[in-house]
DNA sequence: TCTTGAAGCTATAGCTACTAGAGACCTTAG
DNA sequence: CTAAGGTCTCTAGTAGCTATAGCTTCAAGA
């Protein structure tokens, strides 16, 4: 059995997000000890690895509660991950294509400033004025 | 003058959202009409295009905040402002490469799905085994 | 056995950058 | 003059945690 510290060192995830997952019912209510404290097995250590391996992939956490449902009745169509995994790539591959916009951008931009004055600064000129830019990237990742 | 909701229209922005860089003081707080209105001119303008475009290039609030005083102080060198942007263009890189990870990643485990139930579905598994990753996403976008 | 320090507990508040709602007030066109 | 739509303040909510306070429990060394 292992308690909080162990599992989340194991799992690579910090107590209080273990905490946290439990309050919004991602991970069950493990059993305690004599002294409250939790203890937890190897389906919690493996269901929580599987979250955190799906959050590093991007996913948010209502994709994720959606693929555990999936996990906890295994006999059903794959096809619902399927959905999810395609819609989370559309995603990515989305923002890859506005933050390299982005990047160019920046780039420009840097490169262009004189290192004067900030009166004459081409980033402060490039960031007054949308006409300066090279490319529209007004639908942009911080607009998200 | 400009009323806010005519301010926004010009700038891109909406109300309540020019109302919220009034509370945590990006924009100064503007005169009134008879009626407790905010009414606004070209300065403010131009400093809500100024925020509106940062936000866009991805800039969070803070770093805006620094780059305004800046524009207020124009006499100065302007090398802050291009370590600003070049730290912006770092984070910028930095997520292109993890996002480029996980795109790869996603494809993978689509591919792999067999269609079958999620008992062998593919996009299951490779969530709950990071083993199964052909690269370390480990700094991951998620864990930002 | 006692003690000390780390780890655990609950509960609450904070973070970013907004967004949404309630309920009242102002402005303007017809 | 009235009705519609814009604006006002205030509060609370969003995602996904993180941090703090003040307490209890546990494990290891003297």
């Amino acid at each position: 059995m292992l308690t909080i510290g162990k599992l989340g060192e194991a799992a690579g995830v910090k107590v209080p997000t273990i905490r946290y997952y439990e309050q919004i019912g991602l991970l069950p209510e493990p059993d305690r000890s004599a002294g409250n404290q939790r203890l937890y097995g190897q389906s919690a250590l493996d269901r929580l690895a599987f979250i955190r391996h799906a959050r590093e992939l991007g996913f948010p956490l209502e994709a994720i509660r959606d693929l555990l449902s999936l996990t906890d009745n295994p006999g059903q169509s794959c096809a619902a991950a399927d959905v999810i995994a395609k819609k989370q790539l559309a995603a990515v591959k989305a923002r890859i294509v506005r933050l390299t916009a982005l990047e160019a951008e920046l780039k420009r931009m840097i490169t262009q400033c004189a290192q004067g004055t900030v009166a004459d600064c081409r980033v402060i000129e490039v960031l007054s004025d949308h006409s300066h830019c090279a490319q529209d990237h007004r639908t942009s990742e911080a607009a998200e």
